[in-house]
DNA sequence: TTGAAAGCGGTACCAG
DNA sequence: CTGGTACCGCTTTCAA
């Protein structure tokens, strides 16, 4: 089924019905509705990869995930999307599950579709890939690894850069609680990486029958949704998936209008959200939070 | 960067690039080697869609999933994606959110990409969208709902059609129990729906002093990660996501050498897994678990 | 307002 | 073993 089909049979020439197919409002009423419903009875779906081809262009963003299941990372997933989609952009997704063949396969797979930009929401990155994606001259946009280059954007996130490679899990961090306090040493705070140390922290604290927050608080990082059901609930820092998603579309595809991101280094500031673990802040001004300011030099 | 550009600096013709690209072992060895570093030199990705065009059929799979971050449908959706690969495809996945337009918008995506096969793991499904996809003439499989046509197979899982719609949720498997004891009614066992119940109905029975497996048996539905670590550790009944998604290729893409799927109506018995919720099993043959034998008419 | 025809970047058949 | 060349299905001038 075919665009010659549907001229066929609605009378007229392929053109036409590429016209009325695009909305290109030049076409006559009656002409326009012959076209349509012949299309309709002949259950005709244009073919895509024709479209792309004859337009040289594409409307079709990639995104590389290393984990979908990552809740963290699916958020920001759906917030490109929605952002794509607004635009009239579509998003396709393939998901690496942390295997660095499968990243590289997958990049290829996406730039053989010509996608209009790429994002790497992946942790594990060798220098290939990064050679094969520079090369091919898209729009990439890495998160949270990379250096900005003409055609790449980085987006990171602002946290201090000791603290990620430290003890991890829920039974890292209530290790790690243990030893910090069995060191003698009895701090005021304890600032974890992310939300699962913390409620390991937490639970090693609560069994060592030290309070919280009142000798001591604690906050973790990412904001799951884990940190506001715990007891006591975890103040930690929030990472605006929604507006990083809307950054990478912004770095992907720009808008005049809009401030231009591509080729540099977004820094993501978090948002601190104050729940029970903590005591009275006095920094009023973090406590308010500014909603995941954007500060891109 | 095209072919013809590989080919003037390889200094054959378009043809012969093809069939090197396409491993068409015809080609001298000096030739070959010659147009490999021309493709290279050049950071050559061919062109998908050219290709896809030319070709007339499609080596992708798409599949349509409600909400990706169930665990459950991402099993399904890797397991597809692996048989997938391991035969030469690629799969797109689209997330439909459970809205149906996107549903639909999704479906109509795909069926512009020509896609060789289409999978459709939603729970949304309304009439139109069925007629667009039997019209599509494309191999369809739906999971747990419609009914099988000439291009369309359905996989559901054997559960009682009676439970499926009843109460739900942890909070609702408590309940449930408790209403169910209070009624003054003893039961030898409860089987729920779903583990998520069940882990609701064991706690609810924990409060009420009752012994499990001792004086109530309780049985799950799903086999999801929870079942495993609650206490008592949950019997249940495991649905082989691995096995789903490789009967859901099969059935998109039929191997002459295997068992015709296709346009069928395919059973999945789930395997009961035995954990310390329930007594002592009399049915040995059902305890052993017939590792999800298919059951096709 | 419409049609004819030249591509877009590959594939595959037919010659040589 | 290699080249020439009709397509594949759609978009987009250019003319009429």
């Amino acid at each position: 089924m075919n665009l010659n089909a549907v001229a066929k049979k609605a009378g007229v020439s392929t053109a036409t019905v590429s016209r009325v197919l695009n909305d290109l409002d030049v076409v006559k009423t009656s002409t326009r509705a012959r076209v349509l419903k012949a299309a309709q009875d002949l259950n005709y779906h244009p073919n895509l990869h024709a479209r792309s081809l004859a337009r040289g262009k594409s409307r079709t963003l990639g995104i590389l995930i290393s984990n979908m299941e990552n809740p963290f990372f699916f958020d920001i997933f759906r917030a490109l999307e929605s952002a794509a989609h607004a635009r009239g952009y579509e998003v396709v997704v393939a998901n690496t599950d942390y295997r660095s063949e499968q990243l590289l396969s997958s990049a290829r797979l996406m730039i053989g579709w010509r996608v209009a930009g790429l994002a790497a929401i992946v942790s594990e990155m060798d220098a290939d890939l990064v050679q094969v994606l520079t090369d091919s001259r898209i729009p990439i946009v890495f998160y949270d690894v990379g250096t900005p280059r003409k055609n790449i954007t980085t987006v990171r996130v602002d946290y201090r850069k000791g603290m990620k490679n430290g003890t991890d899990g829920l039974e890292g961090g209530r290790e790690a609680a243990r030893e910090l306090l069995g060191s003698g040493f009895h701090p005021t705070a304890i600032i974890c990486v992310n939300d699962f140390m913390a409620v390991g922290v937490l639970r090693e604290l609560r069994e060592q029958g030290i309070r919280v927050p009142q000798e001591i608080s604690v906050t973790g990082f990412d904001n799951i949704k884990l940190a506001e059901f715990c007891s006591p609930a975890l103040t930690t820092a929030h990472i605006p998936r929604e507006q990083i998603g809307q950054i990478i579309f912004q770095s992907l595809v720009p808008d005049p209008e809009k401030e231009q991101l591509t080729g540099r280094e977004i820094v993501i500031e978090p948002e601190l959200v104050v729940r029970e673990s903590t005591g009275p802040v006095r920094n009023t001004r973090a406590a308010a939070g500014n909603h995941g300011k954007l500060v891109a030099d």
